[in-house]
DNA sequence: GATGAATGAGGCTTCATTCAT
DNA sequence: CATGAATGAAGCCTCATTCAT
């Protein structure tokens, strides 16, 4: 029936990948269509498996959503605070790094998804949502109130509410991804990522700077 | 069986009465469970009325969907461009007028749930999506593309490009929107929105304005 | 499709009647094939009505075998209650009385069910074998006893362990209902009862009575 | 694929060696949840085998559940033919020793169980129940009519309808079986084995006796 | 022989939809 | 117009069975 060689591929990817392949189909498919609207068959099938097969990994449809939340949000997390902990430089080049280095790694990845579903799905998972909430939001805002903290202790920023400044610059990061996912669902020309994070950077900074004329596009 | 003036009746009442509690409950559900997740019992319970009402005035939980999104559309941007249009004054004061208006009488109602439902679901309804693109976000672009223009030939906006600059304007306003109802889901402590939004307007008129010493807060 | 008689007989038999044939239909499967072996989808085209229609008056298969149980018991214990009750005389007329009174009102009938379905079932539900042990087993020893005591007071039986003999007693009764479905079952023509039970209570008399001469049958 | 050699051997194996822990584990979970309720996996792991294992020896669950049947009815006769054949003595000690051999050698083993799950299963497998009502209940049955036969013949017993009170005798012994089964699901104390066999040995002598002053306790 | 990962048919359950009243 | 009982398609989940190792 089946020749040899897809016998050895079958066999090939194993065990071990499998819970992968599983928790990368369901994010696919969960952000596309939310948690309701996905079939736990159709995951099975973009993972290359039979319904039954899912069930050997993931005792239940909530307990894979968990797993997806739960396996996204530390690689998340941990690359953006990657990005932060690396660099050394002034404030200005760090605000700029952050931002490109988090659309790379990111915002411009299937990561993205996890922020969609749960902007989407904390109705129905309050639980997951909270924990999202301690692990992403509260981790992030930190990271970028400490980016402000030390852009004023240098001088380069003006003293401004470290807390709502950091929402004020997540919220366009937010966006973007938001946007990237509404854009390819309607099939409609998404906003070019490049020319919207510079403008982002250069409005955002000229807010912020002490000394408008340190910054120089 | 009926004739054909009971018929007629029957759909002019359609028409008609489509009652606002029966779309006012759907919103409500839609936007905390998301489409697949919000049963059509729930709504009519939550509408006062049985669930076969619902089906006289509604012919499927799809069209239900579509009359959600549509009816509140027309009040969503029709009060956006209001905002607009009525005011005569400074770019620097309509830019803030706009966002504080907005805020008032969109962000902080029930309208504003319809942005989230966009966002999670277009995937499933990419028809009422791009319907919602063309209706709310281009001419919202365009109201602002426009305020930005107007300050520019005034002379006190540089010269941005209008395009970007109308998005990541949007940024912060539908991230309030959608962290209140995360937040809310979540049972934490929200944003505080006045702060939020006055951050909001400082730091971008500094970031927008040719001479920041126009810009007294 | 259907003419109006059927619509109007399908209307008839309505929402009080519905609960009691699908217990009715459920009980017989459950004894027939087992709790695990009862196809919900069976015992709802049984009672006439859809799969969905089971779950208007039953929230799950579990629920359903409770009520089956719970909705059996009280008949199945009044009957016998009844029967013992309203019986004046000899306490060896009673004996005999009650058996064949047992036999005719639960032995005989579809509530016999309910005993062999706590014999196979008791292993799965042992909360509701508890119940039934209380509400069948204690009540019925305690009847048996009552009686074993009376006779003894009268002097027509000897001084026997009530308790144990109570226990005897039940034994054929028992053993009775069980072999009928067994043997219905099987195919296999079944023991006549008739005489199975005055071969029965002939040789219990003998084996009670303190003065045999007393026992003519 | 496999050599003919190869084939026979495997069919040997599956013959000959077709595990006691397999029949065992099975026994144990059949009696306990019933056919329909017994996973394979359980009868795998009770076993300490795996569950691809079990198919080595039982083509299927039907097979097994065939096969535990069958593997404990001769034991079941076997033992009961034993008992009986070995007495020599009077009919009535036969039948005391007859009733207290059985419950040590049956009643109070696993044994037991193959009488619960004939009662529980005859519906789901009238093929089966057949061949315990040929194998088990028939030859029984046959035994202690001759047993009474003898009794009556040596003018120890009454003339008695010697099949109906076969049944009569059988029916305390089964529900001792059943009994100590239900009660042991419910944990419940069950009733004293010790106790209740006396008093059956004794009320049925005086039962059956001819003379009852022979019958000294 | 033994293993356990994989399969998919089948059962329980939900819920959008219909329709007699 | 309104109701809510009834339906049945569809999704989640289980588990008997298979099969490559």
């Amino acid at each position: 029936m089946t020749s040899i060689s897809t016998v050895k591929i079958r066999w090939e990817r194993r065990k071990d990948a499998r819970p992968q392949e599983l928790l990368s189909a369901a994010l696919d498919l969960f952000v596309k269509s939310g948690y309701a609207g996905t079939r736990l068959e159709d995951v099975a099938k973009r993972a290359g498996v039979s319904k039954g097969t899912l069930y050997l990994y993931f005792s239940s449809k909530e307990e894979l959503f968990k797993a997806v939340v739960r396996e996204n949000i530390l690689p998340m997390i941990g690359e953006a605070e990657q990005v932060f902990a690396q660099y050394q430089g002034s404030s200005i080049d760090l605000f700029r790094y952050f931002i490109l280095g988090w659309w790379e790694r990111i915002g411009d990845t299937k990561l993205s998804g996890i922020g969609k579903l749960m902007m989407s799905e904390a109705g129905n998972f309050p639980e997951i949502a909270r924990f999202y909430h301690a692990e992403i939001i509260t981790r992030s805002t930190a990271m970028i109130t400490n980016l402000l903290d030390r852009g004023i202790a240098s001088g380069e920023f003006r003293k401004v509410d470290t807390f709502q400044t950091a929402q004020l610059i997540k919220a366009p990061m937010m966006m973007m991804m938001l946007w990237q996912h509404f854009y390819s669902a309607c099939q409609i020309e998404p906003i070019p990522p490049k020319e919207y994070l510079e403008n982002f950077i250069d409005i955002y900074l000229r807010g912020l700077l002490n000394d408008p004329k340190n910054h120089t596009h």
